[in-house]
Order: C-alpha cells, then structure tokens, then sequence
DNA sequence: GCATTAACCACAG
DNA sequence: CTGTGGTTAATGC
C-alpha cells in the first residue's frame, strides 16, 4: 500500500476521475469541486483479479481502500486457522475500521471476483472527514449498518442450524451479491465452511440434500435456487 | 436407553 | 478440491 501512495505523489499513475465516477460513494456525493480534485489527486484505482490480496493483517497500512465494484472476503487469521469474518460486494469502502485508527491491519481483504479499487490516501480521507459534516456523517451510516449486520450474523452462528446457515447463505449470494437466482459460488466448500462456522463435509451433505429435495440445482460451483419459498423457511426454522 | 446433530477421519475420484 | 461412509461425542427426549 506504501508502494501505490508513492506512486501517486509521483503522479506515475493517470489520476482516475473522481469528479465523473459512476460508482461514487453516498458520501463522496457531498464532496465539493475542491475537495474532488484533492481526491483525485490522493487517490489511485487499481484493477484486481480474482485471488489478488488488496490489503493484509499485521501490515502496515496508509489507504483507505474503495472497492467500485467487485466481490471480497474479509478474513482473520485466528489463534489456529484463517476464519472468513464477511463476505461484501462493491461499492463499499474496505479499510476504514482498520486503518482509521490503527497502525497495523488487523484483518485482510481479497479480492474472489473481478475488482475494481481505489486506494485513497489516509490523510486526504481524514481531512474529508474533518471538514465536511455531510461525508462523516454518511461514512457513519455506512458503519452503523456494518455493526448491526455482523450482530446479526454472529446471533445466526450459535442459534441456526447448519442447513440454516447454508440457507441463509445462499440467499445472501442471491440477493444481496449477485441479485439473481442462479450464480456461481465464489468459494470452495472448504471456504464455505469456514464462512459459516462449520466443516466441508457437512456443506457437501446438505448442498447435496436441497439438490436431491429440488430447493436447488447444483452443478459444482454453480448453484441455481428452484424454491426460495422453502430456502427460507429452513433459514426460519434452523 | 434411543434418536439426532455435527465434527472428525479416511479413502476415492 | 469434493463426495461419501463410518465413527464418535454431545444433547435432548
């Protein structure tokens, strides 16, 4: 990340448009003229692939990271093993609990899809902050409802059964990542498993379960949902 | 006791 | 990387 900030002061990298970007954030809609061409000026985009790492725990960090758009897994590496905390898709900002006030990452992003993300400057970001109520103020939002979010995944970890879990997970992949009834799962059934606290072999059961019950259609990776009705009444009842 | 749930292990594609 | 089967431990009638 320290590498991308030094690029930019060089201006090695064409600025990206802030000012005429589709993808801008409900807070960056309250920056004014000035305070774009700032951003633009502290602000690199960079093209991630499925796989790239855009951010790790334990490193020193010095962006906030705006995914435009794209798929990422957050993860922690745990006392034992690496534990996927969230799953999110862009537009979204990645790095700010971890880098606001803190020196070091303490978690890390991937990137599981085609991405598109812009490093911005940690400074530029905390003057926005500072000095422009309507930007906090919509940052803050975003944050709220990441807390509440998690709140309520971690609830669902110790009171839903496994075919709950894996209900309520594909349901999340159809509405709110890739808003369709047929995609294909970004995550092996290892990741899978860890996702949602519990092993391969049982994500293998039930997928397999629902596909032999017709709630889904499963082909590998790719899932195609026959009967949402039932998919959340198991998501209810788990 | 007996049934259910889910983890762990092992082996095979 | 997956799917399946057997085993086992915990929990709830």
């Amino acid at each position: 990340m320290f590498i991308f900030y030094t690029f930019v002061k060089k201006n090695m990298f064409n600025s990206p448009a802030c000012k005429n970007c589709q993808f801008k954030s409900a807070a960056a809609k309250f920056l004014n003229e000035d305070e774009l061409g700032n951003l633009e000026n502290n602000c690199a985009e960079i093209e991630l692939k499925k796989g790239d790492m855009i951010f790790k725990q334990g490193i020193l960090s010095s962006n906030i990271v705006y995914l435009k758009k794209g798929i990422v897994k957050f993860y922690i590496e745990g006392l034992y093993k690496e534990q996927i905390i969230k799953i999110a898709k862009g537009p979204i900002y990645l790095g700010i609990p971890t880098t606001f006030d803190e020196k070091y990452n303490r978690y890390s992003a991937t990137a599981i899809a085609k991405s598109n993300a812009c490093f911005i400057d940690i400074d530029t970001f905390k003057e926005f902050v500072q000095n422009n109520g309507n930007f906090a103020y919509e940052i803050i939002v975003e944050l709220c409802r990441n807390e509440i979010n998690l709140f309520h995944k971690y609830i669902n970890r110790t009171q839903k059964n496994i075919r709950g879990r894996v209900s309520d997970a594909l349901i999340f992949f159809s509405e709110i990542i890739y808003e369709s009834d047929s995609y294909k799962l970004p995550l092996t059934r290892n990741e899978f498993g860890n996702y949602i606290d519990t092993t391969r072999e049982s994500i293998s059961r039930i997928l397999t379960e629902f596909n032999k019950e017709g709630i889904i259609n499963l082909e590998g990776k790719k899932i195609e949902i026959l009967n949402k009705k039932q998919l959340k009444m198991i998501s209810k009842n788990g």
